[in-house]
RNA sequence: GCGACCGUAGCUCAGUUGGUUAGAGCGCUGGUUUGUGGUACCAGAGGUCGGGGGUUCAAGACCCCUCGGUCGCCCCA
């Protein structure tokens, strides 16, 4: 017979299995246990759009539109777009179900995202995030709440700032529309007089995007970065007050931070906070968790001017940072050492399993070789079926820890492990 | 899209300046011991050395192409 050639896994995306899957798992469950304690909804949203709903509300010029998006025709010729981000997937389902009766409304929502880049550390084709978002609340408040769930949650997961310095804080503001769009203005001149000096990436961001050159990795644009107008200098008085109002809230909440004034957000629609979680323990992909407020964007999606925050975090960039979760074990092992005890074996493992008690069953391979799997298995007791003293009869026996083997009624091993 | 490094059993890796039948540990299967058993020992299964081409008397080792992985640039969580 030929050999075929096995199939392969989709470039960017992976199998997660024993510790990996575990990390993961643990990072969601904290997520979902942290988010109930702030009185946030959950949401679960489709995986497919329509296209319009991202190219509309990222803008057409952005890397994610123009390049990184898996899009494609359903059979009725519609473009279909599997969702890069989950933002602009929330703004149309609150658009399309009227959610403005429940504003302002606290969700959040977990799961699978696509983007066509080449992979690397902490960075895959198909990625997950948690997502925390606050819709139709334009006060300071929110920006404080969803910062400060962002900030618990870390340190539930073990991995926050405050005295491990694995991930800190870093805040900035953009200021409303127009403090924004003057300091760009002022950006674009100051980065156009030093253009013989800038690296070529950041001549190509000074078309495209270019608050972006502020944090370029390039020395040299660096150096040139360091003189740069900051937005202090065109921030509004109610540009100064939102982000005196949420570093106050932040403080006397108790959650580190520190001003970045050259930290920004990638994408158009972004006001006022931007912020980012930060670690230099993940390689290149310094970001764990970000967002900022985004007033703009439903708008955009023809949409009613509403306010809103959010923030985004990658489930894997935090899955590498904790500690590995404790692995899973059955309380109880149940061996079948002979064959005529199958029966009893299999009845008595549903009834302890229909007592909530969790049970691996052993009953292949060599007597011995069940023995040692129930063994390794970490289970708090093995229950072993033996041959009985009259044909056909099985004999159970129980053996907690290094104790000698006893013979108990089914009864009592439910005691034992309730 | 660009760059660097890597690709030998299911897994982690050895394989000396190219030279006889490609190895180890773990895991798996069977067995022997250990007085009911997490140990130790023995044996077995499992590889066309990612794929294709080339150099050579000889290539897992060298060259080219290709596919895959990892990390970095870009961009982002």
């Amino acid at each position: 017979m030929a050999k075929i050639q096995t199939p392969q896994a989709v470039r960017g995306t992976q199998d997660m299995f024993g510790e990996t899957e575990e990390r993961f798992a643990h990072v969601i469950s904290t997520f979902e246990r942290v988010r109930r304690l702030y009185g946030f909804k959950g949401l679960q949203l489709p995986v497919i759009e329509p296209t319009a709903v991202f190219s509309r509300s990222l803008g057409e010029a952005t890397d994610v539109v123009s390049k990184e998006m898996y899009t494609f025709e359903d059979r009725g010729g519609d473009s279909i777009t599997l969702r890069p981000e989950f933002t602009a997937g929330i703004a149309r389902a609150y658009l399309t179900n009227g959610w403005q009766q429940h504003a302002p409304m606290k969700v959040t929502t977990h799961g699978p995202l696509f983007r066509y880049e080449r992979p690397q550390k902490g960075r895959y084709r198909q990625f997950h995030q948690i997502d925390a978002e606050i819709i139709g609340a334009a006060e300071p408040q929110a920006d404080v709440e969803l910062l400060v769930m962002a900030d618990q949650l870390l340190h539930e997961l073990g991995i926050n700032a405050n005295d491990s310095g694995a991930v800190t804080l870093e805040l900035n503001t953009l200021g409303d529309v127009a403090s924004r769009d003057a300091w760009r203005a002022a950006l674009v001149a100051y980065f156009n007089d030093h253009k013989a000096a800038l690296s070529e990436d950041s001549i190509a961001r000074l078309e495209k995007n270019p608050l972006r050159i502020l944090d370029s990795k390039d020395m040299g644009d660096r150096a040139i970065c360091e003189a740069a107008p900051l937005i202090d200098v065109y921030l509004s008085g109610e540009g100064q007050d939102f982000f005196g109002a949420v570093t106050a809230g932040l403080d006397a909440a108790g959650v580190a931070w520190t001003r970045n004034a050259k930290l920004v957000r990638g994408l158009d629609y972004y006001r006022h906070t931007a912020f980012e979680f930060t670690t230099d323990r993940l390689g290149a992909q310094g970001t764990v968790l970000g967002g900022g407020r985004y007033d703009g964007l439903i708008e955009n999606l023809g949409g009613p001017a509403t306010p809103a925050v959010g923030w985004a975090a990658g489930i894997e960039r935090l899955a590498m940072l904790i500690d590995a979760p404790e692995t899973d074990v059955v309380k109880v092992a149940v061996v079948v050492e002979h064959e005529v005890a199958m029966a009893s074996a299999l009845k008595a493992a549903k009834i302890l399993r229909s007592n909530n008690i969790a049970v691996d069953f052993f009953a292949t391979g060599s007597p011995r070789k069940r023995f040692d799997r129930a063994t390794k298995s970490g289970a708090e007791g093995i229950v072993a079926f033996d041959r009985g003293p009259i044909e056909g009869t099985a004999l159970m026996k129980v053996r907690a820890d290094e104790g000698q083997p006893l013979a108990k009624k089914l009864s009592e091993v439910l005691e034992d492990f309730q």
